[in-house]
RNA sequence: GGCCCCUUCGACUAGCGGUUAGGUCACCGCCCUUUCAAGGCGGCGGCACGAGUUCGAAUCUCGUAGGGGUCACCA
């Protein structure tokens, strides 16, 4: 039997962390078992709806890399795959369960439902519906329904004894039946609930394995009476644990950023949002921590989850995010991803090698790929802001500023040895620290005090701009250091980050 | 509240009867050093508690506590 998963999120706004988290096992054990991965969208809720929603949950799936075998854009042999499109089929399986027995027309208002919760609150009483629609006669069931009279139709829940499954995580779970409700299964308009249109899609789509969050493992006794009543095989269930804030309650978006586009905008690496997550709930047997999508469907085995509490860690995110800019891709491979980046900032080089260095030279010191879209600025901007700090190490440098300007015009060739000697020479000379003079001249460079080092600024700016930087510089110094660019440098700021975001 | 799930350093985890309880993030210190990082080295810090089972429990059983989820015509 060949293996079949899915992923069903809900259009109904942002595309969510948990879904790429669910969606990444999904994805995974499919690949591994040479098997299939189906998207389908549960847009069986008309009042939370979002139009937008179907459309960017795709476009971050594809951004993951979690591209799934069949789904309503490729299509596939088990569709349609938006539950909106397969009310027929609910129908008429909800009627299937009335022919049956297993069902029945519900006809209680919304204000009956109220009233029964409330009077069970009031006498501390179990909640939820207590069934009293059972008592209803078939036929006057059916009388009432042909006549038009608003219903919804409910599964008959076993009112003893218990129902057991097994859950791949956690072992035999038991449920007592006594908890299982007279749940609806096809709504007033038409719709069918999660419960009714889950048991019938993953039946019909041959889904095997049921990866899906740890909060579904209450309504799970009752799918399984469902699935009963129609005499079907029954899939695997595999509960993952639920992502948590750092409050260990269940992710949401009101504690934490849940957002991937977010995530995205960020400069977050698809990889490493990825190797992140899988870090969350499973481990590699080796205890290695860093390994590709390619090497988790190589490794994983469905044993190696574990059914903790994972809280979502931004700071650890970032810092796998760093791993992968500066260790784990290629110089060429990242600057392909920066570019769009520096682009959307404005950012313009003729030389390849200029960009590439700059690049090089910023990795050890950013998390993000925004990060070096506001590290880079000074390399683009010949007319770049003295921040505060950096105005205080100039004023009381005129004199080394005036003459490194004087040597370094004299250098022909700006490697590294050779400004490296240079410095050093002078510095000696100057019988003075390193840092009295090269903390202006970065300064003067850069327009800060916290930049790479400076050898590596002469090197990678070149001549020409650092012998217009010094001079800038030194006339900002003659002029008595104004802070003449305020504005300029929040207006730099704001245009850069928020065109980089935009394109992410 | 009923029911269900979970419980190893602050966080993520390894461990599946015998380990000085390992790794990673964070934090702290040292080294490197012209700043900031990165990197290297080191440190802090944990088996929730109580009973059993066993020659021996982080590992097995039960209980307690704590945390979480769920009890919708939402998913």
């Amino acid at each position: 039997m060949t293996v079949v998963t899915r992923i069903a999120p809900s259009p109904t706004g942002d595309p969510h962390v948990g879904t790429a988290y669910v969606g990444l096992f999904n994805y995974v054990l499919a690949q591994k078992a040479g098997g299939r991965f189906i998207f389908r969208l549960e847009d069986t809720d008309r009042n939370r709806y979002n139009p937008d929603s179907e459309a960017r949950i795709v476009s971050m799936l594809r951004w993951l890399g979690l591209t799934p075998d069949e789904g309503p854009e490729m299509g596939g042999d088990r569709g349609p795959y938006r539950q909106s499109e397969r009310l027929d089929l609910y129908r008429q399986h909800a009627e299937m369960l009335l022919a049956s027995g297993h069902a029945y027309r519900s006809f209680e208002t919304t204000e009956d439902l109220e009233a029964m919760a409330r009077e069970q609150k009031w006498h501390g009483r179990p909640q939820g519906y207590d069934g009293r629609g059972r008592s209803v006669p078939r036929e006057e069931q059916e009388r009432r329904a042909s006549a038009g009279e608003a219903h919804v139709i409910r599964l008959r829940t076993p009112d003893d004894g218990e129902t057991t499954f097994k859950d791949s995580v956690r072992g035999t779970i038991r449920w007592p039946n006594s908890e299982l409700r007279d749940t609806v299964l096809l709504k007033r308009d038409g719709y069918p609930t999660y419960h009714l249109a889950v048991v019938v899609d993953d039946h019909l789509m041959g889904v095997t394995h049921v990866i899906r969050a740890e909060e579904w493992i209450s309504s799970t006794a009752l799918h399984i009476h469902l699935y009963r009543a129609f005499d079907w095989d029954l899939p695997l269930f595999v509960h993952l644990p639920l992502l948590r804030n750092p409050d260990k309650s269940k992710i949401s978006k009101r504690k934490m950023n849940t957002s991937l586009e977010s995530y995205r905008d960020q400069g977050i690496l698809p990889e490493a949002l990825l190797n992140y997550l899988a870090t969350l709930g499973w481990s590699m047997p080796d205890g290695r921590e860093f390994f590709s999508l390619k090497e988790l469907v190589d490794t994983f085995i469905l044993e190696r989850l574990s059914a903790g509490e994972p809280v979502f860690d931004i700071k650890k995110l970032r810092h796998f995010n760093a791993k992968y800019l500066r260790e784990i891709l290629s110089l060429d491979e990242l600057a392909d991803r920066v570019e769009p980046h520096f682009r959307a900032a404005g950012y313009s080089w003729d030389d390849e090698d200029y960009f590439l260095d700059i690049i090089d030279v910023l990795r050890p010191r950013t998390e993000t790929l925004n990060d070096f879209t506001e590290q880079a600025r000074y390399f683009f901007d010949n007319d770049f802001p003295y921040q505060e700090e950096a105005r205080k190490r100039l004023s009381s440098a005129q004199k080394y500023l005036e003459d490194l300007e004087r040597q370094l015009s004299m250098l022909e060739f700006y490697d590294y040895d050779s400004v490296e000697d240079l410095l050093r020479e002078y510095v000696q000379s100057q019988a003075v620290g390193m840092g009295k003079v090269l903390q202006p001249l970065r300064a003067a460079l850069t327009g800060r005090t916290q930049a790479p080092g400076v050898s590596d600024l002469l090197t990678i700016l070149g001549k020409q701009r650092v012998l217009q930087r010094i001079g800038r510089a030194l006339n900002a110094i003659n002029a008595g250091l104004p802070d003449d660019h305020p504005q300029k440098e929040k207006e730099t700021s704001d245009k850069g980050e928020r065109r980089a975001g935009a394109t992410g």
